[in-house]
Parts: C-alpha cells; sequence; structure tokens
DNA sequence: GGCAAAATGTACGAACTGGTTAGTTTAGTC
DNA sequence: GACTAAACTAACCAGTTCGTACATTTTGCC
C-alpha cells in the first residue's frame, strides 16, 4: 500500500505533477476536517474543491483515514516548523519567559485550522496520531525550550524551584490552546465576543503574567 | 413543536412512560455525540441503545439536529447544577478562590462527557449553543462566585486590584479544560499519562497555585 | 364503554457517500 | 518511436443513513 514514488522534477514544463498534486489535496483536505470533523468531512466535497479529482485522493492516500492522517501529519509539520523560528538564545531567563508566552500565545492564534485539527484528534482519543509514527518524533523538541529556558532560570536564581518544565508546558498549552478552542462558545455564552482584538490585547497580556507569576521568585517578582 | 405535556405519573403501572423515554434517549443520545461528534453519531446506533426506537426520537425531537440541540441543554444544566453545589459563603477570600479552583478541577475532571460535548459544540462554531435560548440563562450566574471571591478580596487588600473576573475565570476554564480536553494528544506525543491519578494529584495542585499567585498580592504570597 | 389524543412498532425509501472498475493520457527510457 | 509505469479521468456501485408512511396500542376523559 506504499504511496507512488517520490519523483525529483527535472523539467518544470509539465502538465503533471504529483507533488503538486498531493500537497493540494492535503491543503484542501486539511481545510475541510478542520472544518467539519473526520465524520462530517465529505470526499466528494474535498474532491470537489482539488485542483485534482476523487479518484487521485484514493490514489495516493487510500482512503478518508489514510488522507486524515496526512492532513493530520501536514498540520503539526508545519506548526512545528513556525515553532522553530523561536529564537530565545541568550536572553535573561524572564525575557526569555515572556517571548516564549508572547509567541505561543501569537503562534495558537494565528493557527486556528491547527488548533481545530488537534481538538478533533482529541475527540477521537489521539488514536490516529497514535497511528502516525512521524508526529511523535516532531514533538520531541516542542519542550526543549521550557526546559533550557527554567534551567537558566534556576541558576541565576530567579525562578522558583521544584517545577516541572513540562507542567509549565502544559499551562502555557493550557492557556493559549483554550483561547482559541473555546472562543466561540465563551463569547456566547458570555456575550464578550473574547476573539477582538482588545480582548485578545488583554488575554494576552494577562496570560504572559500569569505564567511569570508562577515561575518568577516572590523576592523577584517586582521586577516583571 | 412544544414537547408532550408533563403528565404527573398516578399510577405506577404502565407500560408508557413519555417522560422516561424522552429522558432515556437523550442520555443515550449524548453519550454517541459525545464520543462521536455530531457528524459521526448514528441515529440507528442511538435508538438500538435506547429503551425506545427510532420513531420514538423523531417524534420527540424532530431531527438529528434537534436531538443534538436537547442533548447538549441537558448536559449543561447537568453541569451547573452540580456547580451550584459550590459552597464558599464565609470563607476567607483565599481559601474560597482555592477552594472554587479545586472545585472546577474536579468538576471538569468529572465530566468528561460534558467537556466533549463542548469541544464539539466550538467545531461547529456554537452555532447550535445559538440556536438554544435555555443554555444562555443556564450560565449568567457561572461567573458570580468569581465576582463575589474577588470583590471581597479586594476589600481584604489580598487581591490586586484590576484585575477583570470574566478573565480569570477565563484563565481558570482554560486550565482545567484542557486538562480533561487534550489529555490524549498531550499523553501520546509525551509519553507520559497526565490522565494517571498522581499527574492528576501534581496538576491540580499546580493549576491553584498558579491561579492564586495570578490574584494574591506580591506580599501576601508567602500565606498561600 | 366510547372517543380523541398521545405514544409506539414496523417496514420502507430516497439520497448520500465512501470506494471501485475500467480506461486514457503523460512522461521518462532505450 | 515504441514501451512501460506513473498520473489522471469519468462513470458507476453498493452499503449506509436520515427520515417517513402507515398501522396499532395505550391513556386520559366523559
Amino acid at each position: 500500500m506504499g504511496g507512488p514514488v517520490s519523483t525529483p522534477k527535472l523539467k518544470p514544463t509539465r502538465t503533471q505533477d504529483p507533488e503538486g498534486t498531493r500537497q493540494n489535496i492535503i491543503e484542501v483536505a486539511a481545510q475541510e476536517f478542520a472544518l467539519n470533523g473526520l465524520a462530517g468531512a465529505r470526499i466528494d466535497e474535498i474532491a470537489a474543491k482539488t485542483r485534482s479529482s476523487k479518484r487521485m485522493i484514493y490514489y495516493y492516500f487510500g482512503d478518508k483515514e489514510g488522507l486524515y492522517v496526512s492532513a493530520l501529519e501536514n498540520a503539526y509539520r508545519q506548526v512545528r516548523e513556525g515553532e522553530a523560528k523561536l529564537d530565545v538564545e541568550g536572553m535573561a531567563p524572564i525575557d526569555a519567559l515572556r517571548r516564549l508566552v508572547e509567541f505561543t500565545f501569537d503562534h495558537h492564534h494565528q493557527h486556528e485550522e491547527f488548533i481545530r485539527m488537534v481538538m478533533i484528534e482529541n475527540i477521537h482519543h489521539a488514536e490516529y496520531l497514535e497511528r502516525s509514527g512521524v508526529i511523535r518524533d516532531l514533538n520531541v523538541t516542542a519542550i526543549g525550550h521550557i526546559e533550557a529556558i527554567y534551567a537558566k532560570g534556576l541558576a541565576d536564581g530567579v525562578f522558583r524551584a521544584g517545577l516541572d518544565p513540562l507542567e509549565v508546558h502544559w499551562q502555557i498549552s493550557a492557556l493559549c490552546f483554550f483561547n482559541v478552542s473555546n472562543r466561540a462558545t465563551f463569547s456566547k455564552i458570555f456575550g464578550r465576543d473574547v476573539g477582538a482584538p482588545a480582548a485578545q490585547e488583554s488575554l494576552r497580556r494577562q496570560t504572559v503574567e500569569m505564567v511569570l507569576r508562577f515561575l518568577v521568585k516572590d523576592e523577584k517578582l517586582g521586577g516583571i
């Protein structure tokens, strides 16, 4: 059931474009899956929005689930590549942490489609993520930044001891993820559009502050 | 489109039981929708698991979406009723806040089905929640606790000024909601079962501490 | 008991949907 | 230019799924 062999495109003038077709299908599929879920997305609908055809979806991805997994992998890869752009080298621990939280907040905000894919994957108890060996590898470094920053902060004596970097990552993720994932119900229930620029600006500031106040030693709090 | 008239059951010997049938259908439907989503849930499957039949689903709820909205309303009502049991009257602000966060953490943890319904509803951009006037009314008091606790804490001089109770509620919700909603992907990606009792115990403690450190004045932090 | 309304059981159908079968075109290779 | 494998098209199929038509039983009420 292996896919087609990846052929390096030697000549740009070709009416056939395997990689392009494949990528185009994945992008359309990601949109549809993120919008409607795995069961809700329609293969015919995806095919129609593609530059290609339904037949090609089955040609490249086997079945609906195969397409979903590929779209999921693609989403993770894209987002992780974006995250790699964060550079906090050489910054003081508190500044680096602030930067990390701001970056995560903005990054999640900008990648709503990815957030929705993760939501959907959680609805499915992450069974497709489990099926994909690719994704796990992409994420082992996701926690590297926190670990480095925390270690430096400890050494500098500005962070409290005894915290678990993974738990800190969990908390930052929770605040930044929820901001996108639950915006709809939260806004409807409380009659306030928490997605509006002003509200986001405020939530962003409070999120940063919350994380800093959690990490920074009491006696150093005056400086943040 | 009104439902059947609520008939007080005078005689215990009756083969027909409208309210019971209705409730039974809603409970089964909630399970299925929470598990598979709106599109993923199957009416026939729901019907089969019911004490009743498919015919009765359409008799009482009109169509699939009507059933979904009813299940959603039921989930919100149940959870809000549970939340009403929280009593922090007369407690010192810091203790009350700690209690509130612990309660919210546990409550979300215990109502995974509800969390999943909210996730699904967010996937649908909360359009069914919007359609239901019932749910909005149920939530206006959801923020009352925070407001009261924060006001008292300000008066007592133990909380920082200038915070928005709704934003605090947002933060508490984020931490407690994410803990349930994203457990699957988080556990898979980092190879650590964050749902395990020990992990939950730790996350619970850190969540409480994070919220307290955000609200409590710097110079009062020694006491928490 | 008679009656209307509510509640329920059975069987069916039309549309949708994932997936396939069969065949055609394009491009690299000798 | 013939040949082969990859890339692609179009029509089709079979199982599923929501929803309904029709018949029947139960219940409250006089």
